[in-house]
DNA sequence: TATCTTATTGACCACATGATCAACAAGTGG
DNA sequence: CCACTTGTTGATCATGTGGTCAATAAGATA
């Protein structure tokens, strides 16, 4: 194997090693946890001293708060660009059910649920947790409104639909993290339930 | 202050040391979270060196299964204790709901929600996880049985509105961590939910 | 009272964490 | 080409973790 060598220092500019060390910390959160994000692994993962890293953040709650953040607001934003793609608001609301559910996130919700666990007891990451959780609850209440709109769906509430459906989201996400229940039934029920509330034929709102 | 003297060394029967290890972890673990339960915590609460601790459990992975099992199982004979003094069906699963989301039970909460996140990397924990998370459903499948069996609720699939309720409970309880719209909305949410579930009227959810 | 089983101690080990800081050197500006 | 700014290193500190084990002594037994 290619022997370490000299670790040979090269000397960045503070902005990209700022940029560096926020990308290796998403990469880390989102394949060991949360919990796994520690100051050397960061080091290791751009190839530099633990002390570096220390150098260019404040202390780790920090770069735990901001990681939790650029990674679920980065999910979110993802999941808007890519129901953007659908014509209709029932089918861009089915998409994205079938998208949180379909069990190929469980990267992003294990940093979902430590966010909730560790904002506890960490006031800065629990208003870091509010923050995106405001943004879901916002974007689902606009694709209902914009169905509402065009007539798709019925005239409940928006924002009380979209908290419920965001509940039943973090609810069965946590529930995944253990197996419980993890099969496609989680898509089929939330389905069913949205459609209850959205007073359309469950059908519509597949793809 | 009183000097902590002599640790003066006591010497008792491994059932009552195993007991006073599992209470003080129970305690622990309700205080501190799970990730406050360690070796020298529980030595310390029992006033007893940490290598003695270690000498009655396997692991701290084993301790930390258990402790989570006790709580969380005690919490729903608790409520089925608690609800069991309401006369009919309706009554008992509105008690269910007021007291699951009261906001009361921070401390079990979190304790289930760090049961999800460390289960995600701890099969032993989430097996125990699982175990609990069916007593729950069965439970509450089973009050609604009851009160469709008395012509109290209409005749949805029990095991499916079980399941939708406790994907909101853990959803809404997880979300009550970081104080996101931890008020009483949650219950009237919930219990109109419900009500719409059991084609029953709200009102009835009422105690 | 003397003996002996065994519950208990406390000193370890190996490892991990966040954080600090003097010393070093890369690369730029003079 | 030299000097100097400053990004970078690596050793070090204080703590924390789970776990092991020979030595000790409490308290029941004979």
């Amino acid at each position: 194997m290619t022997q370490a060598s000299r670790p040979q220092r090269v000397r960045k500019s503070p902005d990209e090693r700022r940029r560096e060390v926020a990308a290796a910390a998403r990469e880390i959160a989102l394949a060991e946890g949360l919990d796994g994000l520690t100051l050397r692994a960061v080091a290791a993962r751009i190839g530099v001293a633990p002390g570096l890293v220390a150098h260019y953040i404040p202390s780790m709650d920090d770069l735990v708060a901001d990681t939790f953040g650029d990674i679920v607001a980065g999910e979110l934003a993802g999941i808007v660009e890519l129901i953007a793609g659908e014509p209709d608001a029932a089918g861009r609301i089915g998409m994205l059910v079938d998208t949180v559910l379909d069990g190929g996130r469980r990267d992003v919700t294990l940093v979902w649920v430590q966010g909730w666990a560790l904002g506890a007891r960490n006031d800065a990451l629990a208003a870091r947790v509010r923050i995106e959780m405001d943004a879901w609850q916002q974007a689902i209440a606009d694709e209902i409104v914009r169905g509402q709109q065009a007539g798709a769906f019925g005239h409940e509430d928006a924002d009380a639909v979209a908290w419920h459906l965001l509940a039943m989201f973090d609810g069965l996400g946590a529930q995944g993290l253990v197996r419980w229940r993890d099969d496609p039934d989680r898509t089929a029920l939330t389905r069913r339930v949205l459609a209850g509330l959205l007073d359309v034929d469950p059908a519509v709102l597949e793809r």
